[in-house]
DNA sequence: TAGATTGTTAATCGATTAACAATC
DNA sequence: TAGATTGTTAATCGATTAACAATC
């Protein structure tokens, strides 16, 4: 590998690269061309040395005594995440947390842009919903081959999770965003990443509790 | 401490303990009366020493050779979580996101109600969403003191974030669900739990490049 | 009894933090 | 030059995994 080759990061740096990349855009706006690790730390309430260490992984090395540069590092965070060519996604499940999803603009400037919603609810297919159409579960194998979408957003209700996330790998998608509360088995070429809002609730009840 | 008392536990113990509990409710429904971690870790495709060790943080104990008693390791989570009282919250920001975790109703199942919504929109305030009534802000800190409310979901948009925040802290509020995409800094008294997507969204882009 | 499983201690592993030379 | 900050190695810390005696 290279000197300066990024790599596959520990989890937690990678969890917060989108934060250096919300300060680091207002930076850049504000016409700021070089930020230092001990700017950045202090802006986000961490350490120094978390981000000097968070930094590494992308690869982008700065300069000793001065920062690093603000563009530089946008485009390495944004190039070690993929975040600089949009990628499209599908919902599926256009029930409530589905319709907030839809409605967060802030996918786009990740990189993500949803470009259809899926429903076996008769009522919801058919319609649009904040520009995306909502279409019936029996298009979603032909329309994943044919736009080559390879991310899914998975909102349907606990006891269907596990049949649709089959379905899903099955239709060649290789990572899903599960925000059902359900535990799901795909093959191992899917990635899957489990958003459990019980898990969080469980995490700040227990913090409140110790005073953490 | 007395030997089998509970102990606050690591993070990633706590954040599945909700799993644990799903899968126990289900063995409860299903007349089970034991359940051996290695059963456990199997439905939730874990080692069952990552079982073991995430029940002791509770400081229920099984039998040697049999397993633990299914109702008394439910009661023991829920005790350690503090999910057997149902305690009351605030959810302020009336947005897509909002009204996405009011239609949610797993929260009843983990203690929480959600006793009323706040917002600064004209057009929401006055209305309600799923029985559950839209206040304006000017309301938050005289209510939170009289309901004694300690819990507030944040989900307003990032740039007031820090401002609703402090009102927050300033009513009495201990513990902040934070949907918004902005780091809040409040008093040490206030736990502080950021539920970030993009943050999500991060972790799953760098798996789903490197096959994890 | 034999098999299974807990409770607990020890060993390993990995991440975080500290330290410091290099250098702008 | 003096101060600041990076890049990198070493030290510490904590969590995960392994092992095993106790016992149902």
């Amino acid at each position: 590998m290279p000197k300066n080759a990024a790599k596959v990061g520990k989890i937690p740096s990678i969890r917060r690269l989108p934060q250096y990349l919300r300060v680091l855009r207002g930076l850049e706006g504000a016409g700021q061309e070089v930020a230092s690790s001990s700017m950045l730390s202090t802006s986000l309430g961490l350490e120094q040395i978390v981000v000097k260490k968070d930094i590494e992984i992308t690869g982008i090395t700065g300069k000793t005594g001065v920062g690093y540069m603000v563009a530089e590092l946008i485009d390495g965070i944004e190039d070690y995440l993929g975040w600089n060519n949009s990628s499209d996604a599908f919902l599926v499940g256009a029930g409530s947390m589905g319709k907030a999803l839809l409605g967060y603009d802030g996918f786009r400037r990740h990189g993500l842009q949803i470009v259809a919603a899926f429903d076996n609810d008769e009522g919801k297919v058919g319609g649009e919903y904040k520009g995306v159409p909502v279409l019936p579960m029996s298009k979603l194998k032909s329309l994943a081959s044919r736009l080559h979408v390879h991310i899914a957003i998975l909102t349907v209700p606990g006891d269907s999770a596990q049949e649709v996330a089959s379905q899903l790998a099955d239709c060649g998608i290789s990572g899903i965003w599960n925000f059902a509360p359900t535990t799901i088995q795909v093959p191992e070429s899917v990635s899957v990443l489990n958003e459990d809002l019980s898990a969080s609730l469980a995490e700040l009840s227990v913090r409140i509790q110790s005073n953490m």
